[in-house]
DNA sequence: CGAACAATTGATCCTCATCAAACCTTGTGG
DNA sequence: CCACAAGGTTTGATGAGGATCAATTGTTCG
């Protein structure tokens, strides 16, 4: 039992690739299933396959030697990763891959997607496209660790997580679903002054928290503390 | 009087192409003589020229609202740099980049790269690997910022400069030339900071310090300080 | 119910940013 | 050739923003 390959179409890599293609990748791929909290792949091992996440959550995370991690990209249904290898030959993972929860996804060999890309310049163009958007997001993220307050790090990180994860409540609110110890580390922050913010949020019905779990009352007001001026 | 083609093969990117290929480009760019301070383009601008630097020094760089900078990249000479609009159309740059020193510069449009990508494979595995290695660069710097202090930066910084753009002296020490207040921007923290750090450093032996310059006197010091454990 | 894990909150401390003032270095013009 | 201006650097004093530690309180699940 396998996937249809046409839902690969769904991948933005995949966007432009003919039927055909996709059933080619579709065969040489297989399908892998991971536990919450498991790993994909490791920082440092070798880069021989791509992924392309079907169901679940994952994140991109990178370790330092002392063990404190940085949330690098979190991953939904239908987004590639860990095709830095398909460029390069023996290249390794710059980044750890973590479910977070049950998830699968389709493994597909590296040099695979390589020797497509060499006859099918529409596909380089996309997954290019996917590496500058990239860029753009991480510099983004880098330049805010660099000059912003903590406040409007944690407000920035909740409002890119609404716009590629968010699930609407029936009241027509914004629900996330992240401890406040992987909301630290995509703020490059800890986890009590996470806590902290969200308190005070809580007191000013911007947000409304629990275990595991963020709601959004007033995306507009984060908004407002991610964009206004230091005063 | 236009730059020899061939001395494009120098540039990565442009590693495998053919020597038509080159002529092609060179063909079509305009060389750009840029002063010192003095910008080749602005972040927000639409990205219709991607730039090969001939000569000189430059730096690309975001700036928040309230002025402040961060740096993201130094380019020396025959490195690309702005290629990002190559990839999507109507693209816009995603960063500012400044002359350090009087320098100059092949614009070329960036469409016509990518009309040259839809028959040349190699032309944009060759510009993914740059991206990779940049994405690669910018996480690394992203998590630096996020965990480690300081001094540890600054020392990473450093070395990086050093493997970039290093020049020996005759004593066969490596002098950069930066300002505190550069230094300070490409490790996120502030010129006074990089003083302390540097005087501190002086009175150890590592470095030698003067206006606009720094000369390692003891690369294995500031490997040991940018690797160390946290004592 | 109890164990494991997540979140909260207070107290404390440390690293750096910030501000201010003085000091160097370099280049320019009289 | 000296004086001065402009810009880079150093250093001290001060304070704020968060990290860290510790203790307690929720929450979920077997």
């Amino acid at each position: 039992m396998s996937i249809d390959p046409l839902k690969l179409r769904q991948v933005s890599v995949f966007q432009n690739a003919t039927d055909d293609d996709l059933g080619l990748i579709a065969q040489h791929g297989i399908e892998r299933s991971i536990e919450e909290g498991e790993f994909f792949f490791f920082q440092g091992d070798p880069a021989t396959y791509f992924y392309v996440l079907i169901s679940g959550r994952a994140k991109l995370m990178q370790m330092n030697p002392t063990g404190q991690q940085v949330n690098l990209r979190t991953i939904s249904a239908w987004q590639m990763f860990g095709a830095l290898g398909a460029v390069r030959e023996h290249a390794i993972y710059p980044a750890s891959a973590q479910a977070l929860e049950h998830s699968t996804a389709l493994a597909v060999k590296s040099e695979y997607l390589h020797e497509l890309m060499q006859t099918r310049p529409y596909l380089s163009i996309d997954l290019m496209k996917l590496m500058t958007g990239y860029i753009q997001e991480i510099q983004e993220c880098y330049r805010e660790l660099a000059t912003e307050k903590v406040e409007r790090r944690i407000a920035r990180a909740l409002l890119r997580l609404t716009s590629q994860m968010g699930v609407k409540t029936q009241q027509g609110y914004i629900e996330l679903a992240f401890t406040r110890q992987e909301l630290a580390e995509m703020s490059g922050t800890t986890l009590y002054t996470v806590s902290r913010v969200m308190s005070e949020w809580e007191k000013h019905g911007l947000v409304e928290s629990g275990r595991e779990r963020v709601v959004i009352r007033n995306p507009h007001g984060l908004v407002q503390i991610a964009e206004e001026s230091n005063e």
